[in-house]
Formats: structure tokens, sequence, C-alpha cells
DNA sequence: TTGCAATTCAAACAGTTGTATGAAACTATC
DNA sequence: GATAGTTTCATACAACTGTTTGAATTGCAA
């Protein structure tokens, strides 16, 4: 074991500049004048650039899906094994969008970069998205239990289409507020997941009997 | 003007092999060799690698954007200037499913072409997708003249979804298959149009007095 | 203190990239 | 068929990239 400070403030300087700048144009030779260290370092505390970079998105997505599997577990507790789908839904979309929306100026280094990694998709960290299939799973066999009637095609539909309003909000959260001249409010990060877990709760209970209002999961 | 066969050779090199490979690892040597001509020959015919690309994408983006606002036209001719939700935003999602999803092994090179862009998201082409806000704002009019107690903030998200749906659809079309073990069908164009429509105007209708069910725009 | 491993460092390496150059080949006009 | 303009070509350029190397330094245990 050794002092590990090279080690954080490399990873600390990373995740700054990318965060900044994006993957496309920031350098080892920025990250490590950034760091204080030297360029030899990078690899050898992480191998290679590319293990840098997802070590970084690593920490931040597994900080995340913790979160996630954290919210639904006690909602599932709580309903005796079955929670609704609504609060299923913002268990799964809730963390993400927490963890990249609200007021831009006290974004966290961390939210910006993770921001990033959903725009641009390196390399490294498409293949760590790629291993998220299990964890997605998860929340279908919720989504399953919740819905019993409903078929498997439906629900992952459903699930895509939560994901999709989640993510593409981050992405494109700086032309919505250009389209809508401000109108739609991305700091209010709340009303954002409500909009979001409504739109995907309809979009999962429409056209069945027990197809009730989509309550509000949060306050508005 | 000259015979112009270099240039189109280029462009078709190039489009075939972005599609293939993705933007990251294809360089101008890789095209100029693909497309029979000389290394000079692109800098010489577009001026940069960037413009090269630029080109490319306003080409498909310009087609899509054409077909779109055309069915809109259509549609609100029809209605008297007024169309229904669900038209419109058949009109704004179904061109670019239509023009990316479809069984693999016989999409075109321009939709592949269209499907990396939407997932790699280089600089020249951000730059272009910024411009894209005009052309949206014609839908964002169209939506209000269809629903008018819809307040603009729910218009913009309703639009926002509803792009959200379609393109995070054809981004992650490859993990939605393997997530529901091929039980989603993406191959099935005008099912993937029906579904995204289908729950856009839901979103856009539900909890108001004349939020009729929503209409299937196409068959399933 | 000595010895050994872990870490840091400057420097170079090996490869790739997009772009520029200037001569050669071509094309069409008069 | 000479001329002017366009297009092609081989080649060089200049810069930048991530990675490696081997020596210097440091930290720690015996």
């Amino acid at each position: 074991m050794a002092s590990d400070h090279t080690r954080s403030a490399i990873l600390a300087a990373a995740e700054r500049l990318y965060a900044d700048r994006g993957f496309g144009d920031v350098t080892l030779r920025d990250i490590v004048a950034e760091a204080g260290v030297n360029l030899a370092a990078v690899n050898y505390h992480f191998g290679s650039k590319d293990e840098l970079i997802a070590e970084l998105f690593v920490t931040r997505s597994i900080a995340t899906n913790r979160e996630r599997l954290r919210e639904l577990k006690a909602a599932e507790e709580e309903g005796g094994g079955r929670a609704p789908i609504e609060v299923i839904l913002h268990a799964l979309v809730g963390p993400t969008l927490r963890g990249c929306l609200g007021p831009e100026n006290q974004r966290s280094t961390a939210a910006r970069f993770m921001i990033r990694a959903s725009i641009e998709s390196v390399p490294p960290i498409r293949r760590i998205k790629n291993r998220e299939i299990d964890h997605l799973r998860k929340f279908a066999g919720a989504m399953r239990r919740a819905l019993p009637d409903r078929s498997d095609v439906d629900i992952y539909w459903g699930l895509n289409f939560a994901l999709a309003m989640a993510h593409h909000t981050i992405r494109e959260s700086e032309r919505l507020t250009k389209l809508s001249e401000g109108k739609c409010d991305l700091d209010d990060v709340e009303d954002v997941v409500a909009r979001v877990v409504n739109v995907a709760t309809m979009a999962l209970t429409a056209g069945r009997s027990e197809a009730k209002a989509p309550a509000k999961v949060a306050a508005r």
C-alpha cells in the first residue's frame, strides 16, 4: 500500500477536466499538469488512460446503482415484496436525475462528469454500460411483480421509455432550456423526476382495468 | 464544375466506413483507401475532415427534416390548419425511426450512419444539431395549435419526451434487444413508432377534459 | 545505517493524425 | 495544338498522442 496521494490527485484532476472540457480534447498531459504529477504516473497507477476513465465512471455509476437498489429494496419491503409501479420507476430514474441535474452553479464535479459521459460515450465507458443489463433486469423483475398482468414486452418498453426520458433530458438539458426559452425549469429536479415517472407510469398502466390515475410521487 | 466523381466516391466511402466502424477509429487514410483516391483529395474537395463529416450529416438530416415537415404540413392542411396531436407526433418521430430502424440486414448505409451519429456525437455533428432548434419550434407551434389549453411548459416537455423515446430507442436498440431477450421487436418499425406516439400523446393529453383515448396512428 | 521495494521523474519512443506543398496529369477552350 | 484552369498525386510536414524506459528518489523495515 502507498500514500495514494498521487493516485487520487490524478482521479480528481481527470474528473474535473473531463467534466469541464469533455473527453475529446483532454490529454494525459493536461491531466498530469492539472494534478501536478509526472506524466508516467498515470500509466504507473492505472495502467492506461482508458482504465483511468473506466475507474472514474465505475466509481460514479456504482454509487448511482447502489442508490437505485436501496430505494427499490426499501419500497418492495414496505409493500411486502411488491411495490407500486410509480415508486419503482422513481427508484429507477430518481438517482440518475438527481445526480446530474440541479442548479448549474452548484452542480458537483461528479454530476458534470456523468453528464459528459452520457453525451460523449467513449469506448471504455460504453464497455461498462453494456454490463449494466443485469442491474436493469432487477428493475424489470420488480416491475413485473407490480404489474402481473402486463406482458413482458410492455414491461421492457416501459423500462426503455423511462430511461429514455431521463437520459435524454440530461443529455439535452441545454437544448430543452433554449427551446423552451427557460420555461422548462431543469433546476427543479423533483419536478423533472415526477414528470418522467408520471409519463412512464401512464405508458405502463394505460389500457388496463387497474389503470388508476398515476399518483404524484413527488412534490410539484 | 467538375466530374464530381472523386467527390462522391469520398462521400460514399466515408459514410460506409463511419457507419461500420464509428467516427472514433476511421482516419482520412482509411477513407481515401476505401474510395480509391488520393489522400489530398479530401482536403481539396471538402476543406477538412470535419467539413466532410458535416456535409454527410447535413445531407441526411435535411432529408429527414424535409420528410417531417412534409408530413406535418399535409396533416395540418387536411385539418384546416390544425392537426390531431398524435398525427403531429407521428410526423415528428416517424421519419427518424423509419430512417434508422428496420431489419438490420437491410438497413441502408445512411441509416447506419445516422445511428452512429446519434451514438457518438462528434463535434461537427453536435454543432449542426444545435441549429435544429428552429426546426423543432415548428412542431412546438403545431402542438400548441392542437392543444390550445395546454401550457407551453407541458408542450415542450411532451416534445422533449417524444424525441427522447425515439432517439434513445435508436441509440440503445441493441441493448433493448438484449435486455428483453429479443421480445421487443425493433424490426417492426411501425410498431415502435406507434408505441412512441401513443406514450407521447398520453403525456400531452392526460388530465385534460378532452383527453380522448389516444388513437392508434399506425397498424399494430 | 543498510538494504530493498515502491514511487517519481525526465526523456525518449513509436506511431498516428490531419494538413500542406509543388509538381504532374488531365480537360476543355480557343 | 497551345494554353489556362482544374484536378490528382506522391511526399513531406508538424504536431500530438499514449506508452515505455531506466535512472533517481523516497519511504520503510531490519
